[in-house]
DNA sequence: CGGTATCCCTGAAGATACTG
DNA sequence: CAGTATCTTCAGGGATACCG
């Protein structure tokens, strides 16, 4: 999917971001590759993906500025698949992911892997403020349509 | 998509988030949903999707306890659509997904609508932060593992 | 090991017509 | 207006075989 209709032209960023990384097996390319995840051979093992499809995917994922492909670190020959700083600002994405998804898709006593900051290891969560940083919740956010320019 | 191999087993959270809303339509429609619209007809004309697609999708959300469908507001005889708190607990996704687009998806000079606080007009923002509030990057986070105890 | 090249197949999405 | 019912298409993905 993803295709049909490109949202290239929508003013929504969301909309756009969805167009790039909005579908399901670059997400969990994405997440791997922030588990430290590098190689061809344990993505595919990790997510259980056709080779010719991580093929393509990866590529594509180069393509969109996201990962980049880098010679092995220990001098070996086998190609290295990095997130680049386009693909690293995604960790919030991941994270508001991963926060949802603890909270509403587990069952209470359920266990779950957690992400922690690596030196103190407390948990890591995830706000939306405002720039002078109070908490806020959708109800007191609101979208500024932004008028087309080129459209009459 | 998203149906090959259900991720319902899986330990991340962010993989069984994707697996409920990683699909194409859900999260748009849910975008439209934090921007307002309520009506079957709203849904159809903002996205672009053919009625009978759409008509599951609104199945699907509800039964996933992300929508839910009330009466008209104003006593009209039509359905409207709108947010759980299950789903409303998305706007940091959604926020997520915005902060990155606008970032990355658009030329420097092209316009995009913008999120802010009703009340103040200010810039919303989200950030990943230890439970005492450091700010933190992917580098420093780390992902705790958690062993099944079903498996040997 | 790290891919590319084919073939095939399914199921998600589109179009359209119909109904209360 | 708010859907449901069908039919059809098509591309994303699985399987497999092959290659440097």
């Amino acid at each position: 999917m993803v295709k049909r209709r490109s949202l290239k032209g929508d003013y929504c960023p969301s909309a756009r971001s969805l167009d790039v990384i909005g579908d399901w097996w670059s997400l969990l390319i994405v997440r791997d590759a922030f588990d430290g995840l590098t190689r061809f051979s344990e993505f595919q093992k990790s997510l259980g993906i056709a080779k010719n499809i991580l093929s393509e995917r990866l590529r594509t994922l180069i393509a969109r500025g996201i990962l980049k492909a880098v010679p092995a670190a220990n001098g070996g020959a086998h190609q290295e698949y990095h997130l680049t700083e386009k693909g690293r600002d995604l960790f919030p994405v991941m994270v508001a992911l991963r926060q949802w998804g603890e909270q509403y898709l587990f069952e209470p006593g359920e266990k779950h892997s957690r992400l922690v900051d690596r030196d103190t290891g407390q948990a890591v969560r995830l706000d939306v403020r405002t720039e002078d940083g109070r908490l806020i919740g959708p109800d007191r956010a609101v979208i500024l349509k932004v008028a087309d320019p080129e459209q009459p």
